[in-house]
DNA sequence: TGTTAGCACTCCCAAGCCCCGAGTGCCAAA
DNA sequence: TTTGGCACTCGGGGCTTGGGAGTGCTAACA
């Protein structure tokens, strides 16, 4: 963005407060009030000759001729950027956090309950992206014949997570053969990277074509296709839309029905947490920022989280962009820490 | 409910215009626009003497004195019970259901797709619960040694569905040990309904304690603890909510957040569910009927579907009591249908 | 030069009002 | 039993009005 002008400590000040104000009561903050709020001995008068400044700069702005002034999407920004004072989260809820995801459980139900906290704690829509691993070692593999060419073919990962899936073999194959192949492969490459793995089954598939071990050729061809559907996909876990419901800038309904679509359709939410798997901390976009005209009147936090050391996922909540950062930030930040060691394989 | 007293067929077949009427329209009506809709030649007024009978019946109301009438609840059941005449789906339709659901998935993701597709259909929200079988056949179990005193143990049912959960045990295991397990588990137990299986463990497992073949012990209290994991449980996937947003009877905020928490929270709507299990065919919940406030406003209608002949999940539709029950039933039958048939493990 | 008081002005919004249209209930006649 | 007629009711749209909140501007003041 354009370089922020230098900008009077008397008016960063009202800005920020004049923001917070706006952010607790959700009304258009007038000269009158601020002058009141504020801890200097200023008059109305003189607030809203700042006020001027600070709307020609286009960080405030007024939704009407009398009412007061609102922050601009570039308010916002400079409020988090540079105004805000982030302190960390209330110890009682860190322990909520923590004594809520540290049960055991599979990562999905860890994703959801944190998805759920999110949400209550922050009153907004709490998302977690499900957890996936670039960088993954696989550590066994298993085929169990179905009926027919049917094949479960089971693949654990990470030490914990396990995937599966049907494929249909093309032919018959004995459970002699599957036990032969799951042998083969488990030997070859337990502990290898997935990548590693595809990129070596690949090139033997190559190599072997000729000689036609079809036994062979078959196991890594399966292999392959369950590797094929464990790396594509990527979903998320959203709680507490309901929430979104009380903020009366949502309310309208084409506001309402664009951003549950969005929701239901997860493709473009998906993108937008994506981008923020390789920024480190928590990530903030406010109002249009996002990209996406959906979310034109949200704001959304988010962070990555990491399970040793991997990025494996993005959490955050969304919300109006008058939502409460302040608070919200450090929570975010507390609760991808909190889920990365949850999911964390070491005890 | 009261017996219906007996109705001249001409007030049940104004009783039914009326309401494809105010299906259709969503909007009060009158006694003119009735005199008109329908085939018999009536004058307005009496029209409105066959309306004041309905009303004293109950079946009819009018929100004010100067609107048209609209169905009452009970207007809704004896339409949907005697007036409706329910026609099959086109075949395009059904098409569409088997194609989009006679891909090869995993059943979460059948789940998820049913749910899209019953909303998408209907321009309601869909909802579809995850199967879970009652009665469901051991085929494998298999521990993987994880770190410290982790197990990861995999439990296949049913050809196709594979649980698996990670447990501790109370003293560290070898490989081999865990791979004894597992075979003793597989040999006595292949096959056997997961009931039978659990039962037989506690009961082995009280005989066992004396000589305390501690192995087996463990072997069977891990076993157990997977069978209880994969027992509890049950879940819905929800598709369309924003659907429901078009709909101006259930748009005022209020009726909106109950709905929505209603959602989110589940409980309440999984155990409505779960009555559909028992009866076979389609069921429908009017406003109040469903006994959940929240759902005063809505109607539901269900229908369970089954792998094998045994009923393992429930599928259907939330939507304002003023919703299209002639093209809604249809099509959540044969979801049901369709959606059983592509779960079936046999191709 | 920065700050303040005063003042005219703008705009939103809620309240009140009126009127219209739609639809009813009832009665008396066919 | 059906119909036409008529008085009545109610909700909603459109209009006006008054008040309140807040602004911008200007002129005076420290």
């Amino acid at each position: 963005m354009a370089a922020i002008p230098e900008l009077s400590d008397r008016a960063q000040h009202l800005l920020k407060v004049l923001t917070e104000r706006y952010i607790r009561e959700g009304q258009p903050v007038g000269s009158r009030t601020l002058a009141r709020d504020t801890g200097l001995k200023l008059s109305p008068a003189t607030i809203r000759n700042v006020m001027a400044d600070l709307e020609d700069l286009g960080l405030v702005e007024s939704p009407h001729t009398s009412a007061g002034r609102v922050p601009t999407v570039a308010g916002y920004r400079m409020f988090v950027d540079s105004l805000l004072t982030v302190r960390p989260l209330d110890l009682d809820e860190v322990e909520r956090l923590k004594s809520s995801l540290e049960i055991e459980a599979e990562s999905r139900e860890l994703v959801e309950s944190a998805s759920g906290l999110l949400s209550d704690i922050t009153r907004l829509a709490g998302v977690v992206t499900l957890p996936r691993r670039e960088h993954a070692a696989l550590q066994r593999v298993e085929f169990l014949p179905l009926s027919g060419r049917k094949v479960l073919a089971i693949l654990v990962v990470n030490e914990q997570e396990v995937q599966n899936c049907i494929i249909e073999t093309e032919r018959l194959c004995s459970p002699a053969e599957l036990q032969q192949a799951s042998n083969y492969l488990n030997e070859q490459f337990a502990g290898k990277e997935l990548a590693t793995v595809r990129a070596r089954l690949v090139r033997e598939l190559r190599e072997t074509r000729d000689h036609l071990d079809r036994m062979m050729g078959t196991a890594l061809d399966m292999a392959d296709r369950v590797l094929g559907s464990a790396e594509e996909g990527g979903d998320y876990v959203l709680a507490g839309q309901a929430n979104l419901l009380e903020f009366d800038e949502l309310c309208s309904v084409s506001t309402l029905r664009q951003l549950f679509e969005a929701f239901d359709e997860k493709r473009h939410i998906l993108k937008l947490l994506d981008q923020c798997v390789h920024s480190e901390g928590v990530q903030i976009f406010i109002g249009e920022e996002s990209g996406y005209r959906m979310l034109d009147e949200c704001s959304v936090v988010t962070a990555p989280y990491s399970v040793e050391g991997e990025v494996v996922g993005v959490l955050g909540v969304i919300g109006p962009t008058r939502m409460a950062y302040e608070r919200v930030i450090p929570i975010v930040d507390a609760t991808a820490r909190v889920l990365g060691a949850a999911l964390n394989p070491r005890d």
